[in-house]
RNA sequence: GGGGGAAUUCCCGAGCGGCCAAAGGGGGCAGACUGUAAAUCUGUUGUCACUGACUUCGGUGGUCCGAAUCCACCUUCCCCCA
């Protein structure tokens, strides 16, 4: 099977510029090829994760990979499929991010020999002279078009700046220098990008009178059209002080039924053949394929060592083994007369983010301490009783050792 | 630049002087049922010293016994005209 037939098997593949061409390039090993990672936080998340894997992919089967970091683009904020404008950061937090970037990318991709390039489009794009850029970029844009433009419609509703309407034709700019610089005739990016993309591949046409081709990813949506990676308190982070490994073993392993197969195919390497086979399974015995899941992902990005003992602790949990749980030490200031009462325990624990709400996790019935549910909101421990830990749940899925 | 409108709790959105910690929906959380799934039903959803107190309705100041609700100024956003 050649690489592109592999992309379309997985469903990868949302839009393409010109099949039979990109098809050639990529299965001859003949793309240089970029995406770009805007640094907009301290860490990459699973949109990320997508896009470095099929770097990987792409890189194996014998194509140069650029990774691009928007250090500049970062100081505009893409508008594409946003309904509010993105908080501006300052060049200090930019700074950091990028750093971030850098330290998570290099471990996705092989830098070695000259087999990849990471660039930053701060180092072009800072420099440029806004009357030059108008005149030799600007021209070549038609805001009737980019109007028009799918990825702006939200945007046409609740008001579009002119800052982040540039945006674009810095993506572009960005497409026709790395093609210059380095012969970079593809570009890959998130299903959210389309437009963007084509801007650059027309630039380099109307500039250079050369063809560039782009092609994006679909996008990681649920059975419900709900955008995958992220929780209540955010998104699911690869950076494991963001997201630990067990919580990001967790996060996969609570994928619903419908959408276990999709994931396999889109975010695993296994081979396809043994995806095909979990397809059968039917029922509970999905809760294998969802394991399955769970433990490549983390082994991904966590390392082979993080995942089994985040497997382990996540059977011990519900299955009843033994296992590495995530726990939490409690000091000296959290006793008064030498005893923490149930409150104070889960919100230092982190099962609750204040003492009403774990008041009422408690009076609902959804703590318990060692299996035994915990009825008073009074209930207290003591340091010998928290000696040697004991295991608080609150509802089914979070749960926190507690240790004096 | 001129005219009009809006800012409410996580989100949408009601409220237009006391009965407002603020309707309704969504989302979240918990319980029942289950397979660490989905669907369904129930409860809950500002904080704390929790049958009570405190802080919240863009910001600041004011009127009033009393303001999310009235007035002034400010900030931001939207719409129409240019």
């Amino acid at each position: 099977m050649t690489v592109y037939e592999e992309l379309l098997a997985r469903g990868l593949v949302a839009q393409v510029t010109d099949e039979a061409q990109i098809k050639a390039l990529i299965n001859e090993g003949k793309a240089v090829f970029y995406i770009g990672f805007d640094p907009t936080a301290d860490s990459l998340h699973v949109g990320h994760f997508m896009a470095l894997c099929l770097m990987r992919r792409l890189q194996m089967a014998g194509n140069k990979p650029i990774v691009l970091i928007g250090g500049a683009t970062a100081m505009i904020g893409d508008p594409s499929g946003r309904s509010d404008m993105r908080q501006m950061m300052t060049p200090e937090e930019l700074a950091h991010n990028v750093a971030c970037f850098r330290r998570q990318i290099s471990r996705f991709i092989d830098f070695s020999d000259d087999k990849a390039i990471l660039v930053n489009n701060a180092d072009w794009l800072l420099s440029l002279n806004y009357v030059d850029m108008l005149r030799e970029v600007g021209c070549c844009f038609s805001v009737n078009r980019m109007l028009a433009a799918e990825c702006y419609k939200q945007r046409m509703e609740k008001g579009l700046s002119f800052l982040e309407f540039n945006y674009m034709l810095m993506q572009s700019y960005d497409f026709l220098e790395l093609y210059k610089r380095y012969g970079c005739n593809m570009q890959f990016g998130g299903d959210d990008q389309w437009s963007n993309m084509l801007g650059g591949t027309d630039l380099i046409r109307r500039k250079l009178g050369k063809d560039a081709y782009a092609m994006t990813i679909t996008l990681l949506l649920n059975s419900e059209g709900k955008k995958m990676g992220k929780t209540q308190s955010g998104a699911v982070w690869l950076d494991p002080n963001k997201t630990s490994p067990f919580e990001f073993y967790q996060y996969w392993r609570n994928v619903a039924d419908a959408d276990v197969l999709r994931c396999l195919r889109l975010l695993t390497f296994l081979p396809l053949s043994e995806i095909e086979e979990m397809a059968k399974w039917e029922g509970s015995r999905l809760n294998e394929a969802k394991d399955i899941l769970a433990y490549e992902l983390t082994q991904l990005v966590h390392g082979t060592a993080e995942a089994e003992a985040a497997r382990t602790a996540s059977q011990a949990l519900f299955g009843g083994g033994e296992g590495e749980v995530p726990s939490e030490t409690l000091s000296e200031a959290d006793f008064t007369d030498g005893v923490v009462d149930i409150l104070t325990v889960l919100v230092r624990a982190g099962l609750a983010p204040s003492r009403s709400e774990a008041r009422r996790a408690v009076e609902q019935g959804g703590v318990t301490a060692d299996g035994e549910r915990v009825t008073d909101i009074r209930q207290s421990y003591t340091r010998e009783q928290l000696q040697g830990g004991i295991l608080f749940k609150r509802g089914k899925k979070t749960f926190k050792k507690v240790n004096a």
